[in-house]
DNA sequence: GTCAAGAATCTTGTATGCAAGGTGAACCCG
DNA sequence: CGGGTTCACCTTGCATACAAGATTCTTGAC
């Protein structure tokens, strides 16, 4: 479906920029990089027409494109509409869900149980993008997946951080059972609402998070 | 924002295949479009990039791109998600909305009204499109709107074609008041709730006029 | 006559060259 | 000495040339 090397080169800048290699505002050269990737700057150039229409950087007309990491309300307004598409993906799972998937949930959630009793926020982490990616195809709609997908990996590395909170493991952990009793359940309505909450509070405790490291922002 | 060409030649493009110039799995000539635009390929390329991200063509590496027309279960897919941006639009709107929207919107409405009246399709589209658009911009959620105006205009064709259907027009009316009866209101629930049927149903009917179209079709 | 293999041609993907626009610095004038 | 203007350099945007892969047509063999 891609390009071979325009794509490569994508999805390694976008995970160099994700991972936060690039401070806030910096410029991308194009020659830089690509020697840095060994090729031309053609294909470096088509990596930026996409990664700019996923919002990860900014085009400006004869000046460059430069890296633009969302602000503090923009942040907000991401989860919202990711607790809307997860609250979606839900209310579709909890009457599509097939029982092979249900144990794979359940097998999900018992290792971020383990992880969270270890203190491990990574593992909880890696688990936990397993947790919500059975349920976005168990939604049974293509469409769906590919949009709260390329949602969620925007909100990576913010969902990561946040997992820092004093007790939101927990807190965390306690909703995914609830999750899974809904899905279990066949409760659309119920699905859907937890799922809605147990983003939403990622946005907020993210909000939190960034108000108190820095108090004069935005 | 943008690179002026490469700009240009997506929007254009874009304007064309949704209109229907191009028949479904139609190549896109890379060369005789950039003859046809008076550019090399470059831009045209680039044009290519943008609108495989939004889904409108489809890159096969080596071969071309094709044109890629939703299916009848994608574009139902397409609409569910649609519903749920916008009732979230409509329940931040409905808390959010200014008095002066609120007469935009009734004025758009009466709009609407006397071009049912009229059955005059074509002004109740164009009026249908700046009621949406005023809520999408009363959210308040920068975010939201761009990504719900994406699906927007992705979807425009087909909700033209389904307001073809007998009665469609009147009950989208009533519809319509009583969104703005909720929004009036400042009930997010039932602004949330109106909105969410308002635009699913669109997608039923879409899916009954195709079944009807092409009994044998998917 | 049909099927397969190979070559020619066409198309995409990449590299490089060239032009236009913008930024920054230096120089001149007040 | 400060501010404004101009010039030079740098970067992007576009065009074109080149390479690699895919398709199709032709030719040959069975």
């Amino acid at each position: 479906m891609e390009n071979r090397r325009a794509d490569t080169i994508a999805r390694a800048l976008e995970e160099m920029i994700l991972s936060g290699e690039f401070a806030e505002g910096a410029r991308l050269d194009e020659i830089r990089l690509a020697e840095r990737f060994g090729v031309s700057r053609t294909p470096v150039r088509e990596a930026f027409q996409r990664l700019a229409l996923t919002g990860l950087i900014e085009q400006i007309p004869r000046r460059g494109v430069f890296i633009r990491q969302p602000g503090a309300v923009e942040l907000m307004e991401m989860f919202e509409v990711m607790a809307e598409l997860e609250a979606l993906s839900g209310r579709l799972a909890a009457v599509r869900i097939s029982d092979g998937a249900l144990a794979q949930l359940a097998e999900a959630n018992g290792n971020c149980r383990r992880a969270v009793e270890a203190g491990d926020a990574n593992a909880y982490y890696d688990e936990n993008e397993r947790f919500h990616h059975i349920i976005y195809a168990e939604a049974g709609s293509a469409f769906l997946k590919g949009e709260v997908e390329r949602l969620h990996r925007r909100l990576k590395p913010y969902r990561r951080l946040q997992l820092r909170l004093r007790g939101r493991l927990a807190q965390s952990m306690a909703e995914h059972e609830e999750i899974v009793a809904a899905l279990s359940a066949g409760d659309a309505a119920r699905a859907a609402k937890v799922l809605r909450a147990h983003v939403a509070i990622q946005g907020e405790k993210f909000h939190h998070l960034l108000a108190s490291l820095k108090p004069a922002a935005e």
